[in-house]
DNA sequence: CTAGTTACATACACGAGTGTTTGTAAATAG
DNA sequence: CTATTTACAAACACTCGTGTATGTAACTAG
């Protein structure tokens, strides 16, 4: 009973949903594509058709949407260097706030975050995950090395350090906010902690007032 | 040909090694008892006699070390808390070091972080985990809280949020660091990130000279 | 209209992993 | 010194998962 082609696409999204539901579920090793295929109201032949093998449709899943580093690392690159440091700041509370409003990337950066061992077969996602973390950190050392910025650090903290603090920031909550989104709001919440950051790393870190009116 | 009891204990140290070895290589799901009793210089049948089955053993593995959330929620319960922010201060900056010079105690974290999805075989040790990572949030919290405290909090802070903040900072720096060893060092980075972190929650953070002498 | 292609379902062959059972030699208790 | 237990090795039975090969009905191009 062969489908058209909108009927192909149609199972393909929901073979990459399946996969979705059921990695987030049971973690990406203990989840057969036989489970996967059960699930999308297929058989592995199906499963077998559009994508090679797991690795493979681990990878076209993980295409679906722009993570929070890559998002980062692309925004950050792109935006002109006027005032660094609040371009920097803005990028990462929005990226906590976008991460918070799309359900699909959350439940992509939670697989990606708890319910995956990288092996070799997915070390191609791994590398490329990590290629846009090390260039998010590297963009983030810059801003703080501008020459407009980096006589502003606290005593006893480099352009370099002050950088791997912000990404551990970023992480840690990414980490702590999927493991129990009861932590904190996202919505709400991400400004003052992103500030209190700053603020420590630079010394005349403007009010918090000034920043969020209203 | 039955062993003394010292070697059969040997053999049980020789397979909880080899498990920790090869989960940190392959990942928990992607290692067999088969790979393990292996790598061990004994059969299955010696992995089966000294544990019940793969997630007995991964547990077994765990009660080896103490971890840092249940290190740093232990001392900090066991701490008068006289001045309840330096105590908190000196903990966060111990754990860090002292994940960083114990060899062990970092491949096992690595495992947990990184090497390992947490289906239902391996619940009992995640909800341990996360048990004690809630009580060190908790903790932090209360010591924002104290009276002395919490007046100095930077505005817009709850004592709530700072306790939040300070522990994505550290769970972001352990996985930061855990994930490539060079991006910064440890014993000497660590205590000038952390007092970034408390410069931003409390308005009247001394300097890091008064703090890290010499 | 029909030849080829598409989008699967079905079936098969194979290995890998688990849990259990059985065998056994040496240590140990009495 | 004998009986029993210990600490495994070896073998077995079973399931699960993968990859591939084959079948097939419907779509589609000419």
């Amino acid at each position: 009973m062969r489908r058209t082609k909108e009927e192909a696409e149609k199972t393909r999204c929901a073979i990459l949903e399946a996969a979705e539901t059921l990695f987030l579920e049971k973690g990406v090793a203990h989840t057969s594509l036989e489970h996967i295929a059960r699930h999308a109201g297929v058989t592995r032949g199906a499963v077998y058709w559009h994508f090679a093998n797991k690795a493979d449709l681990f990878n076209a899943m993980l295409g679906q949407v722009r993570l929070p580093p890559e998002q980062l690392a692309e925004r950050l690159r792109g935006c002109p260097a006027h005032d660094p440091l609040m371009t920097l700041r803005e990028l990462c509370i929005e990226a906590i706030e976008n991460l918070a409003r799309d359900q699909q990337k959350r439940r992509i950066f939670t697989i990606l975050l708890r319910r995956c061992e990288f092996t070799e077969e997915l070390r191609e996602a791994e590398e490329r995950h990590e290629a846009f973390i090390n260039l998010f950190i590297a963009l983030c050392e810059q801003q703080f090395s501008a020459p407009s910025v980096a006589p502003r650090l606290h005593p006893g903290l480099s352009p370099r350090l002050a950088a791997r603090a912000v990404h551990a920031l970023i992480v840690g909550l990414f980490h702590d906010w999927l493991r129990d989104p009861n932590l904190f709001d996202p919505l709400s919440d991400a400004a003052p902690m992103i500030d209190a950051c700053f603020r420590g790393l630079i010394r005349d870190w403007p009010d918090a007032t000034v920043l969020t009116p209203g």
